[in-house]
DNA sequence: TCTGGGGTCCTAGGACCC
DNA sequence: TCTGGGGTCCTAGGACCC
């Protein structure tokens, strides 16, 4: 054990992140929201995605079905928020810009937590660092977070749960300036299921070797849990001993690919309403493939029925539609997904789900040609006209919101559409709906 | 009436090739 | 009579993350 973390002087990682960060968005902009407990729900205002720290304290957990909690939520008079995608990231971006002037290399891991590279620092005085990036963010977003220091990745998100979860530690935990016998024996106190990478299945599995503390975990033989987890769960404990596994990336590499997808305010068995639906999902979609200038040849539809109600038939087909040459041109994109939903199509069922992934991106710039393509679809000189009607397409969108320019399949009464009765205004991102200061 | 959406990585198994 | 072995590619599914 003594040679585990012998190398842990080499590199130092602090991981931020905003405590309950959706609910703090929400509190920022209506201070009424301050002395109750607050919950913030999924799309269709189905679950619980953001708590409190009343709300985890009346033990509602993460993910809880909204109609499973009714009666507490009455009870203690709990605010429901519907999520407001469009305040968090915008906040988040704040965050970001500003605990990125801390370090150098900044990996910013979701929308509420980043990884600062602080292996510069050795030696200097890190807790007051990081409390002065707790105090500006604070001061200058808005938003309270929790600073974990330690010389891996995952020993920092474990050093910034001990942060959140031990009020003596005052919101920063460096693991770097505890002896190894007294962080072994801290994460005595903290279950195996506490470390990132370790979930539900893993945990019951680890359960049945006797693995149940993250200590128990960093000590076990990691050759054996290698051979019944993988490699993975191998390097997981390599990253506890303090041998790093995973470094730092501080450009987001392009997606390799991209998901739209969304449940229905209300199932439908109507196909010209799924194929609105999946036009739509399209042209999302390929938007954000534009945005990193991929191209793709092949994508996914698929429906789904509600699994929630096993008592009704259950359908859940998926088309793999390949589009030959590689294209970023949502017209030839959605007019092959509609033919698929046709295809997938079945009477009789209740459908709640549609989506469409587009899979196999590439750069736009070193696609494979189509041998049988009567013309190169995208290295001709110059742009076509398809090309510069997409730019067109984005940029309207981009200034003038989203939907504002959208193709006609799309349709325009979408009965389907989600459900979000309590959404807060757009506070920071429409004219309209900014905040008023009043004396 | 009522259970999110968007990702990544790894593994297993089948098809196919030499 | 004997019934291989190694490699690649693709797909589906599982597990994990926030």
């Amino acid at each position: 054990m003594s040679s585990t973390r012998s190398n842990r002087s080499s590199s130092l990682v602090a991981l931020v992140d905003g405590n309950n960060f959706y609910v703090s968005c929400e509190r920022l902009f209506d201070p009424r929201l301050e002395t109750r407990p607050v919950i913030v729900m999924s799309n269709n205002d189905g679950m619980v995605i953001s708590r409190s720290q009343e709300v985890k304290a009346l033990g509602i957990k993460m993910g809880a079905p909204m109609h499973h909690i009714r009666d507490v939520i009455k009870k203690h008079r709990i605010a429901t928020l519907s999520s407001n995608y469009g305040l968090y990231g915008d906040l988040s971006q704040r965050m970001m810009a500003v605990v990125g002037q801390f370090g150098p290399v900044q990996e910013i891991y979701s929308i509420d937590e980043s990884f600062l590279d602080l292996s510069d620092m050795q030696g200097r005085d890190l807790v007051g660092h990081a409390q002065e990036i707790r105090q500006r963010v604070r001061q200058w977003v808005g938003i309270p977070t929790c600073v974990g220091i330690a010389s891996t990745k995952t020993l920092a998100k474990l050093a910034n749960h001990v942060a959140k979860k031990r009020p003596e530690f005052e919101g920063v935990c460096d693991f770097t300036r505890m002896n190894e016998p007294d962080l072994v024996e801290l994460l005595g106190g903290f279950a195996a299921r506490d470390v990132w990478g370790v979930g539900r299945q893993s945990d019951a599995r680890l359960k049945e070797l006797g693995i149940r503390t993250a200590r128990d975990l960093l000590l076990a033989d990691s050759a054996a849990i290698s051979t019944r987890f993988g490699v993975v769960m191998e390097r997981t404990i390599s990253e506890l001993r303090g041998i790093g596994c995973q470094p730092l990336e501080a450009v987001a590499p392009d997606k390799k690919q991209i998901l739209s997808s969304r449940s229905f305010g209300r199932a439908t068995s109507d196909v010209e309403e799924l194929a609105e639906s999946v036009t739509m999902h399209v042209s999302t979609a390929a938007e954000k493939m534009r945005r990193q200038d991929s191209a793709c040849s092949t994508l996914q539809v698929f429906l789904k029925t509600n699994p929630f109600k096993p008592e009704l038939p259950q359908h859940h087909p998926t088309a793999t539609v390949r589009l030959g040459a590689p294209t970023d041109d949502s017209l030839k994109m959605v007019s092959a997904a509609v033919r698929a939903v046709r295809g997938l199509y079945r009477p009789g069922y209740k459908y709640h789900k549609t989506g469409v992934i587009l899979i196999d991106l590439q750069p736009k710039k070193v696609q494979q040609l189509d041998l049988f393509a009567d013309a190169p679809a995208l290295v001709s000189a110059g742009t076509t006209a398809r090309e510069r009607l997409m730019h067109t397409l984005d940029s309207v969108n981009r200034r003038s919101g989203r939907g504002t320019m959208r193709f006609a399949s799309e349709g325009v009464d979408h009965r389907w559409r989600m459900k979000r009765e309590k959404v807060s205004p757009a506070y920071t991102t429409q004219w309209e709906e900014l905040p008023v200061a009043r004396a």
